[in-house]
DNA sequence: GTCGAGATTGTGAACGCTAACATTCTAGGT
DNA sequence: ACCTAGAATGTTAGCGTTCACAATCTCGAC
């Protein structure tokens, strides 16, 4: 900077205005700053700028399982909305949920000086390690959230998974069996539970509950199950990948999809639509999440003291994998 | 750091050095340090360490097309290999690919202060864009290299095509079709000259080729036109996504997969196996690349001049959508 | 006891920037 | 010509570290 200074004949001082877009400068100056900057290639030095504004323009986030679809969805489109909204973002991605390795995940971004941390790890012990972490920085949770709630943004689950069973109950099956995603998850339990409500609304008892652990292979397992009952017609398969496995081993059985058994996933993957039979599937709009949770933090960080926002709302997307059952 | 200092009844020095690990402070002292440090939850200025030191520790790293399952797990793949390697490692994904677009990723990495950056760009354009860059630390090519390639990591996408057509003829059949990826991609090309290759080295000629996007909607259009065609008794497909779709359309046209025609397709995604039939496919494993990176990145930082790393070969999945060609 | 080498600790400056305040221009009014 | 308010610019200090060197201890050998 000095350098800079000394070629356009100012102060170093006059150089950070106009790096700074002060409006105290001569254009005439300016310009002659600014050719200076570019002549010598200069470019600031962010961590002397940090060091004295105390403001790093980064924010920090935790996730998990980045090899899923809807944690790395949800990964990018924090990143993207960030970069926007001009913050860095930090992605530490954590292997377990032992208070260890979440307080290494927070220290790690602490050091980085992030103004805010977003959990994007929907597991239910992670959560409450999180939330007993004496924490500097605000602290936003995307995903498996509840209306209402506080310092979180999310896709309400309860309301996708009634989606999907009303609509399974609408094409007239008598109730809906249900393969579950490993119940440490607050998504899964929401999806679980929004299952549960829509047969109760209307009056009517579930179907069987099978558990899974959101692999392909876990939905295969549950397929083989459901195969042999003649009872079951209709399953809500918490999320595509398992709905995947699940048609694979109906297949293998010979029960035909939808002739026998409809299926309805959760996610809307990409490869949902060329599935065969093209997958019925809840979507999700993850990209709108990152954009609010960015949003959420760049409001609290604006002091707004617990700022909220409104779940997102998930929509059905009927394909072929679902149909009126036979008599 | 001063008031940890005083706490402990020392000067700033000795604690940096504590914080450093120095050998030359006395068992007692750190101790006293240590406890001190503790006690006042103090934690270590980064920027104003950085500022002296001019070490970051933060390596970048440009993307694109993070929804694709390749560009994906690379980036997930690299950024944990890099914390491994005590590394922060930035991220910025790009949306094109013009000179403007790249250099101003380049920019914001390096107002970072990274000391290498991470290029996980397979586009063409992209790719010399790069090069032509001014670039004041070392710069790393993953993806989309070829042999002996000076700092550069990569899988072998020609072996990896060669080994699906081999697997295709060596069944029987006559000669076999190809999908290909987006032309401007580096990756796409190499799959296409070792689907030629393999023809050329038995002496036959190749089967038609059809462009796709990697999209599955692609696929399923090449997939379309294939089942018109009865010539066509294998397709080796440039990506699993393109492969599904064009499977869809082969079912939706009535063509049995692999009665009648078989299908290869390339990534191995999770969803592979529990495709109707199973998909055949190639096997490139990101983790290992993601590995090689950083570590060609670390040989660079450590003063080797361009290191090359060996190519990493794919393996072939051999699953149920190939078979012998009916006669 | 005294000296000196090595161990241990301390001191001051510097990294590159911005904040706060001080100084110098500039132009309009008298 | 002279004053003054506001515009434009400059000066100094300090952010929290580490580096280079200086100072002080400690302990064994004489």
């Amino acid at each position: 900077m000095t350098d800079v200074a000394a070629a356009a004949g100012v102060s170093h001082q006059t150089v950070s205005r106009v790096l700074n877009g002060s409006e105290l400068v001569k254009d005439e100056t300016r310009t002659r700053v600014l050719a200076a900057i570019a002549e010598l290639g200069y470019r600031r030095n962010n961590a002397a700028r940090l060091l004295v504004t105390n403001r790093s323009h980064r924010i920090g986030m935790i996730s998990a399982h980045l090899v899923l679809h809807g944690p790395s969805m949800i990964a990018v489109s924090v990143q993207d909305a960030g970069h926007k909204a001009g913050y860095d973002v930090s992605l530490v991605a954590v292997e377990d949920f032992t208070a260890r390795s979440l307080r290494e995940a927070v220290d790690r971004l602490l050091d980085e000086a992030v103004e805010a941390i977003v959990v994007a790890v929907a597991h239910r012990e992670a959560r409450e390690q999180v939330r007993s972490l004496e924490m500097p920085v605000p602290l936003v949770i995307v995903q498996g959230v509840s209306d209402g709630q506080r310092m979180a943004v999310g896709i309400d689950q309860e309301a996708g998974a009634r989606l999907a069973v009303e609509h399974l109950l609408d094409l007239g099956h008598r109730h809906v069996a249900h393969v579950t995603g490993p119940q440490e998850w607050v998504e899964a339990g929401q999806r679980r539970a929004g299952w549960r409500s829509a047969h109760e609304h209307r009056h009517v008892l579930p179907g069987p509950e099978l558990g899974g652990d959101w692999s392909p292979q876990s939905g295969y397992e549950a397929g083989l199950r459901i195969a042999e009952d003649p009872d079951v017609t209709a399953v809500f398969v918490a999320n595509d990948g398992m709905a995947m496995g699940l048609m694979y081993a109906l297949h293998e059985k010979g029960r035909d999809v939808p002739g026998e058994i409809s299926v309805v996933g959760f996610d809307d993957v990409p490869e949902a639509r060329f599935l065969w039979p093209a997958l019925t599937t809840v979507d999700q709009e993850f990209s709108l999440l990152g954009r609010r949770a960015v949003e959420l933090t760049l409001r609290a960080l604006g002091g707004e003291v617990d700022p909220s926002a409104e779940l997102i709302r998930p929509a059905l997307v009927v394909r072929d994998s679902t149909a009126a059952p036979r008599h």
